[in-house]
RNA sequence: GUGGGUGUAGCUCAGCUGGUAGAGCAUCGCGUUGUGGUCGCGAGGGUCGCGGGUUCAAGCCCCGUCACUCACCCCA
C-alpha cells in the first residue's frame, strides 16, 4: 500500500485493498446482525449545534458551505460533517424514538470525518463500526457486558490476530478518587490516561501541578492506575489501597466491573483484561470505558474504543442510557494491509478470462461467459484476440486463475494458470474449487 | 494550531565541492510469428514539488510557497 496520498488524511485503497475491507467489513456485518443488531445509516452532515452538544471538539468540525453563498446562508443552520457515529445517533435516537422500540440496538458502519493532523493510523476521513444499545429511561449493566462479548467476537471472527480489551469503569476511578479526597476527577483522569505514554514518575509530577494532588495522594492515584487483572482480582487490590472507607460510586464501580470480568472471561476467555489506567479523554462516559489493543500494533493507540454513557440523548424528561463500542476500522486496515499481514488473493472478482482465438468469437465467448456467469461464477471476456501468451498474461497480472479456450472444432478447455494444468470443460457445467469462487483473504500467518 | 524531517522515472532510491539526469524493480518490444511466468537483448518513460533570486552555469546555494511525513494536542 502506501501510495503518496494526494491529498493527506484520505486514505484511498487499490482494488485488492478495497476487496480485503468488503471482506472485513462483512465479517463485522455478520456478527452484528447474528447478535440482533439493526443496520442503520445516518446522514453525512448534521448541524454544528448538534454536534457540539457532546463536548469541545469543534477545532476537529469539518462545517460545510456552498462555495455561492447568497444572502439566505447567514440564517439557515451552519451545517457541519459528523466526527463519529455515536452523536448522530443519539440525534437519530430522539427524533424517532416513538418509531424505536426500546432497549433498542443497532449497528453502524459509515465514514466520519476529522480535521486532525493525519499521521500513521490517524486519518481526516476513516470508516467507524459501532454497535450501540439504548434504553429508554434505564439500560440494564448486562448491556455492556454483551456489547464488549459481541466486539470481542467480532475481533476474533476477523482473525487479525491477538487483541486485549483493555476494560475499567468511569465509577471505579471516579469514585476511588473521591474517596481519597481528590475532587477534580475529570483532570485527574486525563492525566492517568498517559501513564503509557509518559510514565509514571510525570503523572505524578502532572497531578501535583495540575489538581495539586499531595504525594500521598499522587501515589494512590498512580498505585490504582497500575492494577492490572485477567480476572477479578483487581478489586480486592483496590479495597485495600482505599481502606474501609470508601465512596458507594466506588463499590459500585467494583461490583460492575467484577461481573464484566467474569462474564467475559467465561464467554470471550483471554479476550480481556481489567485495567485500571483505561480512562478515555472524552467526558461524557460514565461507567464501562473500554480500548482496544491489538497485539503487535500497540503503536497504532485503540483500534476499539467506547463505553456507557447514562445520557446519550434526552428529550424533554425522557432520558436514554446508551453503551457502545467502535471499531476503527480504517486504522486496523490501513495497519494490516502495510505489514502485508492481510492481502487479497487477486484484485479482480473475475474468476475465469475467456480467451479469444479470433475477434468474430467475441459474441460466442461472451455466450460461454454468460452460462458461467448464470452460475455465479465471474468472467470476463478477452477484447481482443492477441497471442495467447499475452491474453494468460493479461489474466496472471490480475490474479484471475482460469483461462478458458476454445478451439475450431467448439470443444472448451480451462487452464489453472498457478498450475498450468489445463483440462477439458463445458460452460454449462464446470465449477472452480469453492476457494477460488471469490477472491479470499490472505493472511501472512495464519491467525486464531 | 506548534515544532522537526523530506520532496529526483509508475515504485524504492543514488546524484560528491554547482558543470548536459542515473540505477534497481516495474512497463513495452524482440529472441519464442497463437499457451504466460525463467533467461538474454533492446526500448520508452523526468516541467528534479512550485515560484523567484545568485551565477557564465542550479537537482545541488539563497528566499518564499505548497505538499508529504514524524512528534505534541486529541483520538478510531
Amino acid at each position: 500500500m502506501a501510495r503518496n496520498a494526494s491529498l493527506s488524511g484520505y486514505l484511498e485503497f487499490l482494488p485488492a485493498e478495497r476487496l480485503t475491507e468488503l471482506h472485513v467489513l462483512d465479517t463485522l456485518r455478520h456478527v452484528f446482525e447474528v447478535h440482533g443488531f439493526s443496520p442503520l445509516e445516518t446522514r453525512a452532515v448534521e448541524t454544528v449545534d448538534t454536534l457540539l452538544q457532546k463536548g469541545e471538539i469543534d477545532k476537529e468540525i469539518y462545517a460545510i458551505s456552498r462555495i455561492h453563498e447568497d444572502e439566505r446562508a447567514g440564517k439557515e443552520a451552519k451545517l457541519a460533517l459528523r466526527f463519529d457515529n455515536t452523536v448522530p445517533f443519539a440525534r437519530y435516537v430522539t427524533e424517532n424514538a416513538g418509531h424505536l422500540a426500546f432497549p433498542f440496538r443497532r449497528y453502524q458502519i459509515q465514514k466520519v470525518w476529522r480535521g486532525e493532523r493525519p499521521q500513521a493510523g490517524r486519518f481526516r476521513e476513516f470508516s467507524q463500526a459501532d454497535i450501540d444499545i439504548v434504553g429508554d429511561g434505564a439500560l440494564p449493566f448486562r448491556c455492556d457486558v454483551e456489547i464488549a462479548i459481541v466486539m470481542a467476537r467480532a475481533l476474533e471472527a476477523l482473525r487479525i490476530g491477538d487483541f486485549t480489551l483493555r476494560v475499567n469503569n468511569r465509577k471505579l476511578s471516579e469514585g476511588f478518587y473521591r474517596s481519597i479526597g481528590i475532587e477534580d476527577t475529570a483532570a485527574v483522569l486525563r492525566i492517568v490516561d498517559k501513564l503509557e505514554k509518559i510514565g509514571p514518575s510525570r503523572v505524578a509530577q502532572e497531578l501535583a501541578e495540575t489538581v495539586g494532588a499531595s504525594a500521598e495522594q499522587a501515589q494512590k492515584a498512580l498505585d490504582l492506575a497500575q492494577i492490572r487483572t485477567v480476572d477479578s482480582s483487581f478489586a480486592a487490590k483496590v479495597r485495600e489501597l482505599v481502606g474501609e472507607d470508601f465512596s458507594p460510586l466506588l463499590g459500585e464501580g467494583l461490583t460492575e466491573l467484577s461481573e464484566m470480568m467474569s462474564e467475559l472471561n467465561a464467554r470471550v476467555p483471554g479476550r480481556a483484561v481489567a485495567d485500571l489506567s483505561i480512562a478515555r479523554g472524552l467526558d461524557y462516559y460514565t461507567g464501562t470505558v473500554i480500548e482496544t489493543t491489538l497485539h503487535g500494533h500497540e503503536d497504532l493507540g485503540s483500534i476499539c474504543s467506547g463505553g456507557r454513557y447514562e445520557s446519550l440523548a434526552s428529550k424533554g424528561k425522557r432520558i436514554f442510557p446508551g453503551v457502545g463500542l467502535s471499531i476503527g476500522v480504517t486504522r486496523l486496515l490501513s495497519a494490516l494491509l502495510n505489514s502485508g499481514e492481510l492481502t487479497a488473493s487477486r484484485s479482480v472478482p473475475t474468476v475465469v478470462y475467456v480467451a479469444l482465438r479470433s475477434t468474430e468469437d467475441w459474441a460466442a465467448a461472451q455466450d460461454i461467459a454468460d452460462q458461467l456467469r448464470d452460475r455465479g461464477i465471474s468472467a470476463e471476456v478477452a477484447l481482443s484476440a492477441e497471442k495467447f501468451g499475452k491474453q494468460i498474461r493479461y489474466a496472471d497480472r490480475r490474479g484471475i486463475p482460469f483461462v478458458w479456450f476454445t478451439d475450431d472444432q467448439g470443444r472448451h478447455e480451462v487452464k489453472d494458470i498457478r498450475s498450468g494444468e489445463q483440462t477439458e470443460a463445458h460452460p454449462s457445467q464446470w465449477a472452480p474449487p469453492a476457494e477460488d469462487l471469490n477472491p479470499h483473504i490472505i493472511r501472512k500467518t495464519e491467525k486464531l
